[in-house]
RNA sequence: CGGGGCAUAGCUCAGCCUGGUUAGAGCGCACGGUUCGGGACCGUGAGGUCGGUGGUUCAAAUCCACUUGCCCCGACCA
């Protein structure tokens, strides 16, 4: 290709409305535009990349034995009451009506239309197990989208589903997808972790997550450096646990707190560190009110609590419904005399006597309640987010934390959907059986952004080779008819030799094209210019170093060809 | 959905508080000239419903109300 025929123009400054790197230097490159909120066109440039992810993802999902087929993106309601997801799933799935008036979504994910697919096609064991994926155009109304790609509302996902008649035959699948996933990135090269993870609302019984390391990430992630124990940090759990001796149980007695609404203030106010206090969060649930009990140092965890409950929705109290729900004022709530519905309590407590909580009445906390004594037993269990340096549940090491990009998350969702759908099959002995399911996800659009997160300097992207738009530049100093015939011979070479090669022909001064080379990213670049060809020599260079090595032309093209097929595996 | 901010040339932004000539700059674009190995310089020029609607006023980019879009923080989120 050459770039004056292209349709590619950089961006000498930041767009205003950017706010990650990744979409600012795609947006800069000339790789991506905006169209509206978490909306964008993918152009020339910004297509090719996404394409060379999709083959990627494709070459290695075949090699696992998937196979694609293609759903539409607009899907009938009918199917999603049938799930339930038409009333789960909230404001995030776009309803849409056409002119008959009948319901549709624009489908964020496709288990109801595939397991319909297959409930049709399928009927009998030996026909299982089956693994379908497509590359599809996605669309979540998030509330907020934002940071570009990697939170788009519109998005390009690769979704594979797949069908079983035993639990052995679901693991064999989902491990022979998870290899490829591993092969996916790692192909990419991209700097990323396999992390347990919570089942949200896709649901079913296990499920890992894909994260691409960066500091730009949404996810935070816990890991152990000492053996392999990894996890989203809504679903971590450390053997963090109360190892203090505890003296005998004391009396029940109020304490006149004034002025302390927060647990800060309760600690500062009786000279005691936090640890030592007991938090009590409120929540508003589909079950009623749930009081939650931790440590005053740590922090609650949402969906831990939530998925305790087994709880539809969950939010935290909202302060006008408070003082009714639970009997007690906002910042003095406590478990003795508690209105709420049920009390769960963190393990971090068990085995503590003597807590102070608050007294559910103004300025007022107790001391020395006990749990079984004063107030009921609680509901024990693991309601709390893991800290940089608690234990690892498995060897106790202290435990780290990092930001991370999720660009895949597998389900083992079991007949979550193939019961409510009736997706069966008939067994050996002739017996109807519901379908046991898998699904798994991966991010193209949003790979493609971790990867530029991952790889870039001030100058602008650093494309690994196997997902750059370009594989090499050729850029063309001046119009010296030698200079403009040896670019030309090095351009058709690297065309024969099967490289993805962008000639900048432009007419431009050499300044620009540097500068706009290293934004767009290319890894590797080709100079022609009078200077080097008056001693037979023309120039190369990695775009990751930029240390420049001359050579003849022939010599110069022989290495690059080389260095792709190197890089490109 | 709560709180805050922004909307002026293709892009990045001044101007608004304190209303008053033909609304500005840099970049980009067109033309001419000098340049030509890391976003050159000089000159000339094109390019605007000042997001929209309504109001106040002799007069509105500027003040007021409403509205739409976008951004940020929070809540939320396969």
């Amino acid at each position: 290709m050459r770039w004056s025929q292209y349709f590619l123009y950089t961006l000498r400054e930041d767009p205003a409305d950017a706010d990650v790197i990744s979409q600012k230097l795609m947006m800069r490159a000339g790789m991506l535009r905006k169209v509206a909120a978490g909306i964008y066109t993918y152009l020339p440039l910004g297509l090719r990349s996404t394409q060379k992810m999709e083959r990627i993802v494709r070459e290695e999902m075949n090699r696992a034995g998937a196979v694609e087929l293609l759903m539409p993106t607009i899907q009938p309601a009918e199917l999603w009451q049938e799930s339930k997801r038409w009333q789960l799933y909230g404001k995030e799935l776009l309803r849409i009506r056409d002119r008959h008036d009948r319901d549709f979504v624009y489908a964020p994910t496709a288990e109801e239309v595939i397991t319909d697919t297959v409930r049709d096609a399928v009927s009998s064991y030996r026909q299982l197990p089956i693994n379908l994926y497509q590359i599809q155009t996605k669309f979540r109304d998030e509330v907020r989208p934002r940071f570009g790609l990697m939170r788009g509302r519109e998005f390009t996902m690769k979704d594979a589903y797949s069908f079983h008649a035993s639990d052995d035959s679901l693991n064999e699948t989902y491990e022979a997808m998870r290899e490829a996933y591993s092969r996916v990135f790692h192909r990419c090269a991209l700097d990323h972790v396999r992390v347990e993870a919570d089942t949200g609302a896709i649901g079913g019984s296990a499920s890992h997550e894909f994260m691409v390391l960066a500091q730009s990430g949404e996810d935070a992630v816990v890991s152990c450096p000492n053996c392999k124990y990894g996890a989203n940090i809504e679903k971590a759990t450390s053997s963090f646990f109360m190892d203090e001796p505890e003296p005998a149980p004391a009396k029940l007695q109020e304490i006149h707190t004034p002025g302390t609404q927060s647990i800060d203030d309760v600690g500062r106010f009786l000279g005691k560190p936090t640890s030592q206090l007991v938090k009590t969060l409120v929540f508003d649930t589909d079950q009623g009110c749930v009081m939650v009990l931790v440590r005053g140092d740590r922090e609650g965890n949402i969906i831990k609590i939530k998925n305790h409950l087994g709880a539809e929705w969950i939010e935290m109290m909202p302060d006008s419904r408070f003082q009714e729900a639970t009997g007690g004022p906002v910042g003095y709530c406590g478990p003795v005399g508690t209105k709420a519905k049920r009390v769960l309590a963190d393990v971090s407590l068990k085995g503590r006597k003597n807590w102070v909580v608050g007294g559910n009445k103004r300025d007022t906390h107790l001391g020395g309640a006990n749990p079984g004594r004063d107030f009921p037993e609680p509901e024990w269990g693991d309601f709390t987010t893991v800290f940089a340096g608690d234990p690892c549940p498995r060897c106790r090491t202290p435990l780290e934390i990092y930001r991370g990009i999720e660009v895949g998350h597998i389900f083992k969702l079991g007949t979550k959907y193939s019961e409510p759908m009736n997706c069966t099959y008939l067994d050996e002995k002739g017996e109807r059986q519901p379908m046991i399911m898998g699904c798994y996800g991966l991010g193209i659009g949003r790979t493609v952004a971790a990867a530029v997160e991952q790889s870039h300097d001030d100058n602008g992207i650093i494309w690994p080779m196997p997902i750059a738009p370009f594989e090499v530049v050729v850029t063309q100093l001046g119009r010296e008819d030698n200079v403009r015939s040896t670019a030309e011979d090095v351009y058709r070479k690297l065309l024969e030799a099967g490289v993805d090669v962008l000639l900048d022909d432009r007419d431009e001064r050499p300044g620009v094209k540097f500068k706009d080379a290293d934004l767009v990213g290319f890894p590797l670049r080709i100079a022609v210019g009078a200077k080097s060809l008056a001693g037979g020599q023309i120039e190369w260079s990695w775009r990751r170093d930029r240390a420049k090595q001359l050579g003849a032309p022939g010599e110069v093209i022989a290495r690059v060809i080389e260095a792709v097929s190197v890089r490109t595996g």
